[in-house]
RNA sequence: GGGGAAUUAGCUCAACUGGAAGAGCGCCGCCCUUGCACGGCGGAGGUUGCCGGUUCGACUCCGGUAUUCUCCA
């Protein structure tokens, strides 16, 4: 969202750098006695408790991973969390809200997460204060609010300030000259790229205005003038119109405000320091980098640069693992991968040879303890999540030096200095070993790379995975769904006490678009105000059952939710027809719940028991509770051994023997965690949430579960495998599956027990037994095997004949396959010392042929040449190399007269 | 979601255009030997991830599948 300062260009880096790179000794603080600078947790608390007293609402900040909102990867502003509110979809029951809220950027037209560390101010982790009005106050306290904070809270000097307003604005032109005080001149008038704010093409939008401090009050003109020299601090955008798809904008009904200004500017503004990382909120993060890489900060540009990235992407890293984001190659975590990959390879480049950025973790939560303190309870998970995904990453680049290597002794053979930019793209896409890496390597070992080769095959790259796009076949229900909550729509769900109800159908929608009515056959989208059926959510799949109208009936294949507080049917209409606006009576299939009951039920349990047995650092990472099976997967960073298996099953089903009641209880989130309620962290709760206990296993969870866990029956842990690195996944069956599953077990040892004629303890050590017999017995044809071939070979050495001064053994044994053949064949060839051997065999219907050339003869005889005729007249084809070759064909009967014809290819 | 790779002994990895599955480390046994990565000899350990196809013959080629790595979105 463009609520937000934007980032510097980097453009400013070639007019600043020397404020970048500033001599050691000029890196302090501005000294002003008078006025003692305001540490960065100073600057925070005193947004949040300026607004506090203006009536806002402080509220946490949300995770870095948005809730519901899949066309985000993560929150990047503090308006984030209020989407819905703006929109009017949700109430958080107050119309004034402040937070600090954590953001992460790591792409946009300002902001590509290469240039982090090599400007003044790009982050990909920052904190953005913001201030918040839901149809309250407007332009005149936003601009009052803001000024007086600036100039009265954190007494930055009027002077140095100066506005920018969008250029159809009057309004706020006004405001700024009245309020503030500030002449004509000091209030710029810009244009929609700068200054006009939208969610989208269309939706809410709206004019904004931006507080700049000047960097260099000595130098004459405004920003119109000399934009660079402007430090954008603070960015007020009020939602005022409604765009709709035609671009006409309609004046909203109760015009909103959203600001936000980043923590880490303002900080350097009040501290006097050239860049945001030179600013208190990253000193312990800088000091530790410097112990660790023995190098002062500003003292060597580039070894500046590297400590600058690693700052910022410590702060990423330990954030997003904080918030259960895992290093993957898709998606976020994908994400998460590359900025510690950065980071990595700068501390390389500032000479660590090990891995270090685990280390920096705790430099992490502890700059950020007053605001975050969960960071220093999920230290130790993070730090483990860091080291192993650095080891990864040590072991690619060892993996790539080897093919690096082998690849540049082959283009020094060939003369040549330069890099294949094909191999270098190979290189990267394939072993991901980074460019510049290899740009390095071939600058001290004297080759060049071809980047345009590089960036060429890059480019083919790109092109062939953007074109992989599945095609969005629910587009046309989201736009849909969006219509039906614009008209208010929404579903009541009762399926916690029932399992039928009576209800309305208040929309229908066919192929992505909403209809009246759905006649027999349709396969189509049922909405209705109240439901009975559990919509797919928190891993617990959707039910399905029957709606019965009047004139038709519909057989429900799967239930969704469909944005917020909507659930859809996915229903097949059975006969008749269904209206909106019936009345209906809706159906769950009970069996089918009750066991989706048992396994919920189930996986609690497990969880629990997992955390007694791994510890609590066994975060959950995601779940399937389906009605035949349940799938629980949850982070830790070995197999688990069969004892630690046994043992959560064993918990898990004392649990159930002990025939538990299951209490849901509705309470606000503080109250349910201060009581112990499990709470998946990255995960954002309602003020009110769902706290379900069972004994000892609390959870915070909307799902459906048995009334005691008694109900559940036996719980059969299946097995334990991997998912992703670093993500474990334990399966089981409960109930009736489990006890089926048990059935099956036990009925197989009877059969083995029946046919081993044993009883069904003994069962396993007979088989053992059994199969050590049975090894003992291949040792033992396999010795009488040899033993035959030897007497055979026998009466064969006799047939060895002289062709022209060469011994030729040609003829036909017996043999079961093809490897015994060759070996009774290699046997005869030791025995003539030097010679050609050519035996051939009837193995079970086919011809095979074996030619053996000794060592000393290859030059002149190449056995691959002499079975090629040979293997004709048995009519197949055959091969090999100068001293072995094999053949077969499919007949056996002239076997004879293949190998008499050896003589002649001599 | 789409592309590129990898999967061989307990571990790390070889095996050329399809033609006898190997090495190093580890393990077991024996010998030698009072010290640091001792040395020597011998041995066990393999359904080459799984399923199918092509071929006289597949670790090798083709298709599918699973898992891991990696790039792009």
């Amino acid at each position: 969202m463009a609520a937000t300062p934007q980032l510097l260009d980097t453009s400013l880096l070639s007019m600043y750098t020397d404020s970048l790179f500033p001599a050691p000794g000029a890196l302090g603080r501005r000294g002003d006695a008078s006025e003692a600078e305001m540490k960065g947790q100073e600057i925070r608390r005193a947004f949040l408790e300026f607004f506090e007293s203006k009536g806002h609402r402080i509220i946490k900040s949300s995770p870095l991973v948005p809730q519901g909102d899949p066309t985000l990867l993560f929150a990047n502003s503090g308006m984030v969390q209020f989407k819905n509110v703006f929109l009017g979809q949700e109430d958080i029951g107050t119309k004034r809200a402040t937070t600090s809220q954590k953001c992460l950027r790591v792409s946009g037209k300002h902001n590509d997460f290469e240039n982090v560390g090599r400007t003044p101010r790009h982050h990909t982790f920052f904190e953005m204060l913001g201030n918040f009005s839901f149809g309250d106050y407007f332009k005149q306290d936003a601009i009052s609010f803001a000024w007086e904070f600036v100039t009265e809270v954190i007494k930055l000097p009027k002077e140095r300030l100066c506005v920018s307003v969008y250029e159809e604005d009057d309004e706020a032109f006004e405001l700024w000259q009245k309020i503030a005080g500030l002449p004509p001149e000091k209030v710029a008038r810009l244009g929609a790229s700068e200054n006009f704010w939208a969610m989208g093409d269309t939706g809410p939008c709206g004019p904004c205005t931006e507080i700049h401090w000047d960097l260099d009050p000595t130098q004459p003109g405004g920003i119109e003038e000399d934009p660079e020299r402007f430090l954008e601090i603070w960015n007020l955008v009020f939602m005022q119109f409604d765009r709709d798809a035609s671009g006409e904008m309609k004046p909203l009904p109760a015009p909103s405000v959203d600001t936000g200004a980043g923590l880490e500017r303002m900080a350097s503004v009040l501290q006097g320091v050239p860049t945001n990382f030179d600013t208190d909120l990253f000193d312990p993060i800088r000091a530790r980098i410097q112990e660790i890489c023995g190098k002062t900060y500003g003292e060597d540009p580039d070894a500046t640069v590297s400590m600058r990235v690693i700052c910022d992407h410590c702060r990423s890293t330990t954030f997003l693992v904080g918030d259960a984001v895992l290093p993957s190659n898709a998606g976020r975590g994908y994400v998460l991968r590359r900025i510690m990959r950065r980071a990595a390879r700068h501390g390389v480049l500032l000479g660590i040879k090990e891995p270090f950025l685990y280390k920096l973790v705790e430099s992490v939560a502890e700059a950020m303890r007053d605001n975050y303190p969960e960071l220093d309870e999920r230290r130790s998970y993070i730090e483990k999540v860091v080291k192993v995904e650095e080891e990864r990453f040590l072991r690619t680049l060892e993996k790539g030096l080897k093919l690096l290597g082998d690849e540049q002794a082959r283009i020094k053979a060939d003369g040549k200095d330069v890099l294949d930019g094909a191999f270098a793209f190979k290189l990267y896409d394939t072993f991901g070993f980074p460019l510049d890496l290899t740009e390095d390597i071939g600058r001290s070992e004297g080759f060049a790379v071809d980047t345009e080769g590089f960036n060429k095959a890059l480019e083919i790259q790109r092109v062939k995975s953007s074109k992989g796009g599945k095609f969005d076949a629910e587009a046309g229900l989201g736009d849909a769904i969006g219509e039906l909550v614009s008209q208010g729509a929404s579903t009541k769900f009762l399926g916690y006490d029932a399992v039928e109800a009576d209800a309305e159908i208040i929309g229908i929608i066919k192929h992505g678009e909403l209809v009246s009515e759905a006649g027999s056959g349709d396969d189509v989208e049922i909405v209705t105000n109240r439901t009975p059926f559990y919509a797919e959510k928190g891993g617990q799949v959707g039910d399905t059952g029957t709606i019965n109208g009047a004139t038709g009936h519909a057989i429900v294949t799967d239930t969704q939710t469909a944005g917020e507080g909507l659930s859809r049917h996915h229903a097949k209409v059975a006969n008749g027809y269904l209206r909106v606006g019936d009345a209906v009576k809706m159906e769950v299939s009970v069996e089918r719940r009750d066991n989706i009951r048992k396994n919920h039920t189930a996986t609690h349990l497990i969880h629990y028991a997992l955390h007694r047995v791994i510890g609590e650092d066994a975060k959950q990472a995601g779940s399937l509770v389906a009605p035949d099976r349940l799938r629980f997967d949850f982070t830790h960073f070995s197999a688990m051994s069969d004892e630690e298996i046994a043992e959560v099953e064993r918990i898990a089903n004392d649990l159930v023997m002990n025939c538990i009641p299951v209490q849901t209880d509705l309470k606000s989130y503080d109250e349910a965690v201060k009581s112990g309620a499990m709470a998946l962290f990255g995960e954002k709760y309602g003020d009110e949430v769902r706290v379900v206990a069972c004994g000892p296993s609390v959870e915070l969870c909307g799902g459906t579960h048995v009334t005691n866990s008694g109900q559940i029956g036996p719980i059969l842990v299946l097995g334990e495998s991997s998912v992703a690195a670093g993500v474990r996944r334990i399966e089981a069956v409960t109930g009736p599956g489990a006890y089926a599953k048990m059935r099956e077990a036990l009925d197989a040892q009877h059969e083995l027990a029946r046919l081993y004629k044993v009883s069904g303890d003994e069962v396993v050590e007979r088989v053992k037994a059994t199969a050590e017999q049975v090894r003992q017995m291949e040792k033992e044809i396999a010795r009488l095997k040899e033993k035959m071939t030897e007497s055979a070979n026998k009466d064969l050495i006799d047939a060895v004949q002289d062709v022209g001064g060469v011994k030729l053994l040609a003829a036909v044994a017996q043999a079961s396959d093809a490897d015994a053949l060759r070996a009774q064949a290699a046997k005869l060839r030791d025995k003539i010392g030097s010679g050609v051997v050519v035996l051939g065999a009837d193995t079970g219907g086919k011809a095979m042929l074996c030619v053996l050339v000794t060592k000393d003869l290859t030059d002149r005889y190449q056995a691959g040449k002499i079975i090629g005729p040979l293997a004709k007249i048995v009519g197949g084809g055959g091969g090999g190399k100068p001293d072995m070759a094999q053949a077969g064909g499919p007949n056996p009967a002239k076997l004879q007269e293949a190998v008499g014809a050896a003589a002649s290819q001599l």
